[in-house]
RNA sequence: GUCCCCGUCGUCUAGCCCGGUCCAGGACACCUCCCUUUCACGGAGGUAACCAGGGUUCGAAUCCCUGCGGGGACGCCA
């Protein structure tokens, strides 16, 4: 048996999204369950919708995920070149080809009369697709005709049996040739559009598998026609489903800031949106027994194009928080110093011991900052709750109280881990509070917010001159 | 509008192909309790779904039909 081959192909225009990723991974995947070659393809044909930097921004964030490719455009590979804009040659070759095996034909339209001929037959309730006008010009007449007026390449679709795929996702679908009509095939520009183009590749790079967006579907039957016109060899298809947004509507449009690369900066971890990506539409059976956490190999292992879903998924953004913070948990101190950005390089003992505290309820690295505001004065001004809480007469005998303890213990006893507890403790005792509401003016006025890392541990952090400043500090707003 | 596809808890899903073991299992979120004289973490529970209606059958989430709902495609975009 041969070699699976299977492929990622994005345009350069824009960032990796979420749907990209997906459907990148899913590919990935097969080819590492199968033994297979991931391969990598640009295309860059439509040089209107480049967006300069993007498929640089593409291979990172590729890499940054861990989806490394066997072939493609910096790599190389025995199938290449691997970037569209360098295969041109092949697509006007193969032009040549299929006009010798079916027929193709010039097509003189303008794009304001098809427009109007889709609105026309909009109105009539009818198939939307190409009206034949050119269809029957001779060959002398389209020779003229050619000087002076711009054309594009139609492949001509005969009456005959429907055109059938057996997709590994969705099964048997088929289609009648008669909605198709003949379909563009090179742009009046001499550029062959994405059917035409894509298909010549996948079957010239010997892609044994084409994994892809359902969005591709209806376009799939178009390019077996080319396939059979050219004897081309039809790889297998998969039609993924696509990603919806929380709200149910579109996922790129709507929630623009889903790219891998703000992903990445708001502090997800590789593994953690691999994992979740690929338990949308996707599942290895019994989670019961399996549980939902894996690394890209366990996932390579597992992963089987008949267990992927035909409905779409919509995309929950807490369930990805989950699967990063299971995954962040993983890391030890200094594999997350490493991933930490810049600003959080410069670890006295105090800050690592600081972040050992607040690392078990951080989902994401970002969340590692939250030890800054931890060790920085507190400001009340902002948050409401913290203010309710300071504002009660409890809080502020407490508070009072537990300064006057505190200054006498700390005197005793300099550990000031030992002595704010024992400080809380008597304050306790003394005014009959317990839980919560013993805590939580202690926690506020120390930390600023209600919910944080252990109180104790971070106090010794601070030091005694610190945690007294502040205890103070808070006392004054609650009086205020 | 036309064609294609889909329809299990709010969300991701198991089960569906090969009807009974499913008054439907797991996970996220939510709620409760335990742990901790606090929040979180962790642990234990709980609320919550087979789109609707007809068939077929002793029996249907599972098979068939219709309706409804949702998505995709209909470009000289990919």
């Amino acid at each position: 048996m041969t070699q699976t081959r299977t492929r990622f192909a994005p345009s350069p225009s824009g960032f990796l999204h979420l749907g990209n990723a997906r459907t990148a991974l899913f590919a990935f995947l097969f080819a590492k369950h199968t033994g297979g070659r991931f391969i990598l393809r640009i295309e860059d044909t439509d040089l209107e919708r480049i967006v300069a930097g993007s498929e640089v921004g593409i291979l990172q964030d590729l890499k940054w995920l861990k989806l490394e490719w066997d072939e493609g455009p910096d790599r190389g590979g025995p199938l290449g070149p691997y970037r569209c804009s360098e295969r041109m040659h092949i697509y006007e070759a193969q032009l040549k080809r299929i006009q010798k095996e079916t027929r193709v034909y010039r097509c003189f339209c303008s794009p304001d009369q098809l427009d109007q001929d889709r609105k026309l037959l909009s109105s009539q309730k009818k198939v939307i697709k190409y009206v034949g006008r050119c269809l029957n010009l001779s060959e002398a007449q389209a020779t003229e005709k050619a000087k002076t007026t711009p054309y594009v390449w139609r492949m001509h679709v005969p009456e005959g049996a429907p055109v059938a795929i057996e997709d590994i996702v969705r099964g048997h679908v088929e289609m009648q040739r008669d909605v198709l009509g003949d379909f563009v095939i090179f742009r009046s520009t001499g550029v062959p559009v994405f059917l035409f183009q894509n298909a010549i590749d996948d079957a010239l790079q010997e892609m044994t598998h084409v994994i892809r967006g359902e969005d591709h579907l209806s376009n799939t039957f178009r390019q077996v026609l080319i396939y059979d016109a050219l004897k081309l060899k039809v790889p297998t298809f998969s039609h993924l489903p696509m990603i919806g947004a929380e709200d149910g509507g579109k996922l790129s449009k709507r929630l623009g800031s889903l790219s891998i690369k703000e992903l990445r900066e708001e502090g997800f971890l590789p593994q953690g949106i691999t994992n979740y990506l690929a338990l949308l539409g996707w599942s290895p059976g019994d989670t019961a027994v399996t549980g939902e956490k894996f690394n890209l190999e366990e996932l390579g292992k597992a992963f089987d194009l008949n267990r992927v879903h035909k409905g779409r998924a919509l995309f929950d953004f807490q369930k990805l928080r989950f699967l990063n913070q299971q995954h962040l948990h993983d890391l030890n101190l200094d594999q997350l110093l490493e991933l930490a950005p810049c600003k959080l390089l410069d670890w006295s003992a105090e800050w690592k011991s600081a972040i050992e505290l607040v690392k078990h309820d951080a989902a994401t690295v970002n969340d590692l900052y939250k030890v800054e505001s931890f060790l920085n004065k507190p400001s009340f001004d902002q948050n409401e709750a913290a203010q309710k809480i300071l504002k009660t007469d409890n809080a502020r005998k407490a508070l009072e109280m537990g300064i006057s303890e505190f200054k006498t213990k700390v005197h005793q006893n300099p550990a000031v881990e030992i002595s704010l507890k024992e400080s809380i403790q008597s304050v306790g005792k003394a005014i009959g509070l317990k839980g919560k509401d013993l805590f939580f003016p202690f926690r506020v006025a120390i930390t600023g917010v209600e919910a944080g890392p252990e109180l104790i541990p971070l106090a010794k952090i601070l030091g005694a001159p610190e945690v007294q400043s502040r205890l103070e500090k808070a006392f004054e707003y609650s009086k205020a």
